[in-house]
DNA sequence: AAATACCTCCTACACATGTAGTATGATAGT
DNA sequence: ACTATCATACTACATGTGTAGGAGGTATTT
């Protein structure tokens, strides 16, 4: 399942609401970040509903609105595409280019230090 | 620039030869991975050099189709828009999640460590 | 020279995505 | 009850993407 980037802006502005928010709560939740009008939040919501990626519980007046993916379903999704199309399933260096460029505090280095620790065995 | 994961195919069967190939040597690479007809193929290589992710020599007939952009600056692309989309920003935790969801050998954790190892100073 | 086989160009068409207008019904303030 | 507001549904339209067909060249083969 594709998620574009606007759908995922879309997402992040439901996930820290798992019970759902009517549709002008979604609309101030993404004013700041996309400017787009009330209408044009509805059709994202009503196409990504279409594709299970947002439920929308019509029982309630006014609708609620929510998530139907998980965030880190997505994620997962998101790493397995660049995993597979990019490094073609190395996850060993992937995970190099990354430290090569960014630049880690010493705490975030010695954490994954542990982590590599712990997969030994 | 965003690349579609089938402009990545063409992409990939055009790095190996920097350059460039003929058409018939393009469809050819991307037969077995795609099907796709001479055409479409085609139609690809000419919105891509659009695009300025695939550049033509009209000078040579057959015209030469060679990759305008490297595999390692869409790599980097690719990886900054997963950082950043997903996981804002945090590499650290974009590779914690690689690291615990993906199987590494014993000597690509040897190597990792050795990298962490590295970045101290 | 006709048939074959590429090559490039232009065109097409369906479906997706980005962005919103219009119409119409429900609600709530006055 | 009347108006302003919010909600939902339906429609629209540009641009992008996936996939190709046909037209008209050039070169090669028989």
């Amino acid at each position: 399942m594709r998620v574009s980037d606007k759908e995922w802006q879309v997402l992040e502005a439901l996930w820290p609401h798992p019970a759902g928010l009517p549709l002008g709560d979604v609309v101030e939740a993404l004013k700041a970040e996309t400017g787009w009008s009330r209408n044009t939040v509805l059709t994202y919501l009503t196409r990504m509903e279409a594709k299970g990626l947002v439920s929308i519980c019509k029982e309630d007046t006014p609708h609620r609105y929510a998530a139907a993916v998980s965030r880190e379903d997505c994620a997962a999704q998101e790493r397995q595409s660049l995993l597979s199309r990019v490094y073609r399933g190395s996850a060993a260096s992937l995970v190099t280019a990354f430290l090569k460029e960014e630049r880690l505090t010493a705490e975030e280095r010695e954490a994954l230090r542990k982590l590599l620790d712990d997969m030994e065995v």
